[in-house]
DNA sequence: GTGAAAGCGCTAACAA
DNA sequence: TTGTTAGCGCTTTCAC
């Protein structure tokens, strides 16, 4: 059960492990000895080792990636296009989930390291910046995901303008009297908020209420809390639009009729729902971020997306 | 920007770079030098290679995930199940994806090879069969997901239970003029139309219709040549349930009252939406999946989980 | 309890 | 065009 090693297809073949080594990578051979450790190869089944060959270059050709929730739809589609510029670029991607635990965050950016991962893209709170720091200064680049940190890449959202597009499009619907959902997570949270409540003050709207949560079994409460005010329920994460959605439906209210109702993030049955969202590219802001690792800039990248309106009706 | 060696750490500690591994992997060192051993470690910010200390075990402790198909919430629940076992056992999770091209697939799986994973979990076509099988004759355990293999671990859905489901439901409901929407795919398939069929039959109604479909702009076609003969809609595959529901709602169609609609796999939209499913237990397939990775059984397990009707209505 | 030295599987100079 | 010889960063005997 031991493995077929380089030095074993030069046996078999007669020439020496640089030989074959040459003949892996693509140096100069005769294709006469080329052919024969060819055969060796075959029928030996060899199957080189890329954690060996990674010790040379320093570094592995893979890629890391550390989301913070996994079920996510946004996470998803980044995860799609990260993979899919990866494969492009030949390198596997290593995926780690941290259930926004900041603890298994920095331990999981740290694992990245050992890995010796050529690049990363993390999604995890400023409690992980120190060690990717240190990380890029090793030369490892390093994407941060929905903010931006000093000192990194960083791939994000314009979330004030999400705020705006909201605003206006609520403005437009003629509702006057919003609650916001808001999770109680990251610096996107509080500009969306804040982008929303400028542009209902810039279109003459009163100043919404808000609600922060947690998790998803904090969310009907704060729905129905929001409700006694207001006609119209707005969330500022995708994450939550599933528990928003139901506690709304629940209490029997339909949409737009009884309830208005905007979210972030688009997702595949909002049309099938008429749910109308402000959605982010998630697939192309992941293409983007291993992009810039497969593209190892010298100085900090700063990418910033536009948000898009998809009006469906629900407000 | 040359990385921290574990010799430099040696140096600064003053001693040999034996203990220094010592210290890192808990062998019997004095507490005085290996205080002087995690002072040099810390201030040097030594990170340990993972991939050299591969070298050494023969094998990396990534657990290897091919799927077919990272946009469906099937695989995605899967990936979170094996990841949660993985990182219990301190292992990454490296992911590839291979948008269902048998090439990809085999390319894919030899890629994890080369990467000496410690197990593979592969959710692929037979294609990439025999290499998973040269893997697992190397001391790789490989699970396949969702059909059995000879010679392999598997994880698969009692599908002909699942038709059988699907069928008892259709009959309970009163719902006699069926039509099949099926993927091209692979075996789950024919078993899952094998078991509706006999269990249809078996309650004493008529033969259904049943259309293959490869794709989702294949649907909406398919969907309307079943139409024409019958008011009842079944899919199995939960992959092509978003294009089935849209196509029935295109059509002006409500549920259950124009038209009764069932499909597999739960998902999270599936309450909101009142579509009843007969649900595969994906994420604790994935966990079983890692479980036996990381087990390494000397003979092929087979583990089959069984089908749940999810009644909401839809038909 | 610690260090010297050999070697894991592979690549990259340098000769031949 | 090929083989020889050093290593890559780490672990692991085997002496001391």
């Amino acid at each position: 059960m031991k493995r077929v090693t380089i030095g074993d297809v030069a046996a078999r073949a007669g020439v020496s492990t640089a030989t074959v080594s040459r003949v892996l990578n693509g140096g100069l051979v005769a294709e006469s000895t080329a052919a024969k450790v060819r055969e060796a190869t075959e029928t030996l089944g060899y199957s080189p080792n890329a954690l060996t060959r990674s010790i040379f270059a320093g570094r592995s050709s893979t890629i890391g990636v550390v989301v913070r929730d996994l079920s996510s739809p946004f996470y998803l589609d980044l995860i799609r296009g990260i993979d899919e510029v990866a494969a492009a670029a030949d390198s596997p991607v290593m995926l780690a989930n941290t259930d926004r635990d900041p603890a298994r965050e920095a331990a999981q950016v740290r694992a990245m390291d050992q890995q010796r991962v050529r690049g990363l893209v993390i999604t995890t709170d400023e409690t992980a910046d120190d060690h990717a720091r240190r990380m890029a200064s090793n030369g490892t680049p390093c994407v941060v995901i929905a903010r931006t940190a000093p000192g990194l890449h960083s791939i994000s959202l314009d979330d004030v303008a999400a705020g705006w597009l909201m605003a206006a499009h609520l403005a437009e619907r003629g509702r006057s009297r919003v609650g916001i959902v808001s999770g109680r997570d990251r610096p996107t949270q509080v500009k969306r908020g804040e982008g929303l409540r400028l542009g209902l003050a810039g279109h003459g709207l009163r100043a919404p209420d808000e609600v922060l949560v947690a998790n998803d079994d904090e969310v009907d409460e704060a729905v129905g809390s929001l409700l006694r005010r207001n006609d119209t329920v707005v969330c500022t994460t995708g994450r939550l639009t599933v528990a928003v959605h139901t506690a709304l439906t629940a209490r029997g209210l339909t949409m737009p009729d009884d309830v208005g109702f905007l979210t972030m993030d688009d997702f595949p049955w909002a049309g099938a729902l008429g749910i109308s969202v402000v959605a982010q590219p998630s697939y192309e802001m992941g293409r983007r971020a291993a992009e810039i690792v497969v593209a190892e800039p010298a100085d900090p990248v700063e990418v910033v997306f536009e948000p898009t309106l998809i009006a469906r009706g629900s407000c």
